[in-house]
DNA sequence: ACGGTGACCACTT
DNA sequence: TAAGTGGCCACCG
C-alpha cells in the first residue's frame, strides 16, 4: 500500500502513549505530517484495532470517546481508561487537558 | 466509474 | 458563544 507509511508512523506514535494518558486524532496526524487527515487516524485505528495498540487512549479533540463503538462492548473503552486511573465521566475524559499526551512536544 | 460515509479538525461566519 | 463549511483520504455498495 502506498499509504504504509501513515499507517507505521500512526502505529508507532499511538503505541508510545504512556499509561495514564490519552492523546488526539489531530495531534497524531499532525506529528505525523498529515495534518488535516484526522479522519485517516480513525481508519487506522479501526483497522489495527486487532493489533496491541492501546487505542482505548485515543479520543478526539473535545475528550469525547467517540470511537467506543468499535470495540467489543460500549463500555469497555471506558472501564479499560479507568483501569489505567483515567476518570471517565459521560463518554468523556475527565480533566482531558491535564492528562493529554502531545506527542510532538514529550516523544 | 461514482457518490456517500467515516473512531475528525480547524477556520470562518 | 454556537453553528456552518471545507478539507483530507480510503473503503464500500
Amino acid at each position: 500500500m502506498a499509504n504504509q507509511l501513515f499507517f507505521d508512523q500512526a502505529i508507532e506514535v499511538i503505541q508510545a502513549i504512556p499509561v495514564g494518558r490519552v492523546t488526539t486524532y489531530g495531534h497524531i496526524a499532525r506529528y505525523i505530517g498529515t495534518g488535516q487527515s484526522a479522519r485517516m487516524v480513525g481508519w487506522v485505528l479501526k483497522n489495527c484495532s486487532l493489533l496491541e495498540l492501546p487505542a482505548h487512549r485515543v479520543v478526539n479533540s473535545s475528550g469525547l470517546l467517540t470511537g467506543k463503538h468499535a470495540f467489543p462492548t460500549i463500555t469497555y473503552m471506558e472501564e479499560k481508561l479507568r483501569g489505567e486511573g483515567i476518570e471517565v465521566n459521560n463518554d468523556k475524559v475527565v480533566r482531558f487537558k491535564d492528562l493529554l499526551w502531545d506527542p510532538a512536544a514529550e516523544l
